[in-house]
DNA sequence: ATGGTAGGTATCCTA
């Protein structure tokens, strides 16, 4: 069985219909999961993935702020969501997948501009909640368990993660605490960057370009904040990784643009 | 060093 998984942080899922069109027709994912949906679940607009042939839908949504849905052509069941730090934000939805394979579709806290946690709640929240996900992911550690733990993550690990290591040392997604705290949580369950196994760490590679630049292509200041990472019992069967980035020059971007992998998982037996 | 844009909501929050 092939699947081809995408994640897309959509800043709003209600205005981007044409965008979401253009990826069904040009990446045609088998799943798609969003993040920052920005809508409230019973106001998701269903009937656009419907007739888009996502008809298995999980939606995890949030007047106004975050929210995240699995957007599907293959059944998807047992979803959960998860409340971390007690803040109630729709920032986590868990499923299955046929195969015994954990979905974990995730949106980490962007944490505010101060990289400061004594004058930055919002940078508190982001490191608090990478300790209680390094904490659940460990505390279960059986190597068997066929995890795919995707989203925003809203941190940029590597020097060739952002346009400019020395610049964005003080930048809240590139600080070495966040790094440290991103690293923890990989390391918790051994998880496998597999964009980057795919495309070498000596490339530079993001998913994220500013909205407050003239021209975002030509400055190419962005990072790499938008992950997908496999436990040790599926990376075996990844095949391929792509960021499409000429996504953010089409029409009514977000500031996020897709990130794809395929996987060739064995004929299901169970 | 500063401000720049986008989205949702309701006059200001977050990214």
């Amino acid at each position: 069985m092939r699947l081809r998984i995408t994640s897309w942080n959509a800043n709003s899922v209600r205005l981007r219909q044409s965008m979401l069109e253009r990826i069904r027709n040009e990446i045609d994912p088998d799943i798609l999961c969003l993040q920052e949906i920005k809508v409230a679940s019973e106001l998701f607009p269903h009937e656009m993935f419907e007739a888009l042939g996502y008809t298995h839908r999980l939606v995890h949504g949030q007047k106004a702020y975050h929210g995240v849905a699995v957007l599907s052509r293959i059944p998807l069941d047992g979803m959960v969501t998860h409340d971390w730090c007690g803040k109630e934000e729709a920032r986590h939805l868990e499923c299955r997948l046929p195969g015994g394979i954990e979905l974990h579709n995730l949106y980490v806290p962007a944490g505010g501009d101060v990289p400061d946690i004594e004058q930055n709640p919002k940078f508190r929240h982001k490191l608090d909640m990478l300790d209680e996900l390094r904490d659940w992911f460990a505390r279960n550690s059986d190597d068997r368990r066929r995890i795919l733990l995707l989203g925003d993550l809203n941190i940029a690990p590597h020097e060739n993660d952002v346009w400019s290591h020395r610049q964005l040392l003080k930048v809240v997604s590139h600080t070495p605490v966040e790094v440290e705290k991103l690293a923890a949580l990989q390391e918790s369950h051994g998880f496998v960057d597999a964009i980057r196994k795919i495309i070498p760490t000596d490339r530079k590679l993001y998913s994220w370009w500013s909205y407050r630049s003239r021209d975002w292509s030509a400055s190419d200041r962005g990072r790499r904040l938008d992950h997908i990472w496999l436990s040790p019992a599926l990376a075996p069967y990844l095949r391929d990784a792509t960021i499409t980035r000429e996504a953010r020059g089409w029409d009514q971007p977000s500031d996020h643009v897709p990130v794809t992998i395929d996987l060739d998982l064995p004929q299901q037996d169970d």
